[in-house]
RNA sequence: GGCCCCAUCGUCUAACGGUUAGGACAGCGGGUUUUCAAUCCGUCAAUCAGAGUUCGAUUCUCUGUGGGGUCACCA
């Protein structure tokens, strides 16, 4: 029973930071475990110490973190295969290469680097793919773990195997070669590591990106030669940067997952938006819950192509996201980004409706676009005029506003009764703007701004006045 | 260049071999309570090309074209 559970994996390499391709595959890897009630791993490979970078496993940690990507084993929390860092898994590697030299499956490469190099261009010169087998030693020293050691293909035969998400897939000959499997630094390569990995975490869904296709016959002749079933493969589609047409990467400018946090995006969205560049249900229903993505995902309905990536789709969906949210938890978010002195919950409402990200109050802020709920603005004359009125008449009608908004009763002075009150009066005029636009102005001093309704009802009556006679 | 993969509106995508090729984002136009935002309504817009199979092809086959991936002691 606990032997056919699905068990996916994450194994991210400690260099940085990770981005949305990352997550999406990670993500993927999740969603296959998580709706098969099987078991996600966290796994570090940090076989590449020139590579990695301090810091990187905690700040990967952190992402999944927030985007709610749980993992049953991995790091701190173990499990039952730890340790699950790589580099704390050296002498695991160590004892399945010597199965492969015993199996005559592996042997040490007696080359120094420039002298591959050398044939490498050779190779290029002839305009000729380069093969390392096709250099293989006669007689290749004992392997004393100082130089490389390599795999030994020994069947030069067409590669097939089957996807999960593209079907049947295949390879030349030309695609086996004699890879290395340990380092002259004593560890592993990712090719020869995360074979060993999965094999002893019984890993049964291999799920990476596209990139892996083309090693793909490499890793089953590892299989093939340890005699084990290879696991399932599947393979996603890349993410596409949203300008060229590359596969977006740190080289392309992709963007560190957690930078999402801090542009104020919900994690929520990240997983709706990422699943679903590159898988669709069928049907119109876009905005899905994590609860309801797990039921629906199916790789039978995963993309074969890339997809580029689209911030307005983006922030389109992370407003959905935001309009399900209970009440105060907007309360709570929008007081967060607003400056201690304009933390005004009465503005909340005005503020909601024009952001897609929580970080877009930030710079709302920073453009000084709520100063007028808290100081009285400075009006240019000019600009309380509406098309071509004279100062008489919006003076005039400014006047009218005053009267018509000091007979409303302190309690009453709500956005309907203002509305109500101010739109008798401007309904009679010739234009509404006659009307609207100067108390609109006068209020907020503003050539963009909320419906003078809206301002006067958070002003409040006083204040209203006072900005409306100080405007005449 | 070798090998592998992919191809529907600008973008993300839907469509048992039979649909006026659908939806969403963006764009454009309009309504609502001046403007902006929000919201509602409307609108523009696609099957890469050419053969073949078929009564019928976005869908199947082949070729071409275009795009992507990969060819490390990196993962």
């Amino acid at each position: 029973m606990l032997e056919n559970k699905v068990v996916t994996r994450f194994a991210p390499s400690p260099t940085g930071f990770i981005h949305v391709g990352n997550v999406r595959t990670a993500l993927y890897a999740w969603l296959l475990a998580r709706k098969n009630n099987g078991q996600f791993i966290l796994r570090i490979e940090d076989t590449d110490k020139v590579r990695e970078v301090e810091g990187s496993i905690e700040h990967i940690k952190k992402s999944l973190k927030w985007l709610g990507l749980n993992w049953d084993q991995g790091p701190d929390i173990g499990g039952p295969h730890a340790p699950y860092i790589q580099s704390e898994r050296l002498e695991s590697y160590k004892k399945h290469a010597k199965i492969l030299i015993e199996k005559g499956f592996a042997y040490a490469d007696p080359y120094t680097e420039e002298e591959i190099e050398k044939l490498r261009k050779e190779a290029e010169l002839e305009k000729k793919p380069f093969l390392y087998r096709e250099h293989r030693p006669e007689n290749p020293p004992a392997w004393d773990g100082t130089k490389p050691l390599r795999f030994k293909v020994s069947e030069l035969k067409r590669t097939v195997w089957n996807d999960l998400v593209w079907g049947e897939l295949s390879a030349g000959p030309e695609a086996l070669d004699d890879f290395v499997l340990i380092k002259s630094d004593g560890y592993p390569t990712y090719n020869f590591a995360h074979v060993i990995d999965d094999i002893e975490m019984k890993v049964t869904h291999v799920v990476r990106g596209q990139e892996f296709i083309a090693s793909t016959p490499k890793f089953l002749s590892l299989y093939e030669a340890f005699g084990v079933v290879p696991p399932l493969f599947v393979t996603t589609p890349p993410i596409m940067s949203s300008d060229g047409k590359k596969k977006l990467g740190k080289r392309d400018g992709a963007k560190d997952i957690l930078d999402y946090e801090k542009e104020g995006y919900l994690p929520e969205t990240m997983i709706n938006y990422l699943t679903f560049l590159g898988f669709n249900p069928g049907g119109e229903k876009e905005v899905y819950s994590r609860e309801e993505i797990i039921n629906i995902f199916d790789l039978n309905k995963v993309q074969h192509s890339g997809a580029q990536w689209n911030d307005d789709k983006l922030n389109w969906m992370n407003k959905e996201h935001m309009k399900l949210l209970p009440q105060e938890e907007i309360n709570k978010n929008i007081l967060k980004y607003l400056p201690t002195d304009k933390q005004n919950s009465k503005i909340v409402p005005v503020i909601f409706e024009r952001i897609s990200k929580w970080g877009d109050i930030k710079e709302m802020v920073e453009r000084g676009e709520f100063d007028f709920f808290f100081n009285a603005p400075v009006c240019a004359k000019e600009k309380l005029i509406f098309k071509n009125c004279s100062p008489e008449k919006i003076s005039n009608n400014l006047k009218l506003a005053i009267e018509a908004l000091k007979a409303l009763d302190e309690k009453d002075f709500d956005l309907e009764s203002i509305k109500t009150s101010l739109m008798s009066i401007a309904n009679k005029l010739d234009s509404r703007g006659e009307l609207l636009h100067p108390v609109r102005f006068a209020l907020s001093g503003l050539d963009k701004s909320p419906d003078p309704f809206t301002i006067a009802s958070i002003l409040g009556k006083n204040e209203t006045l006072f900005r409306l006679q100080k405007a005449i």
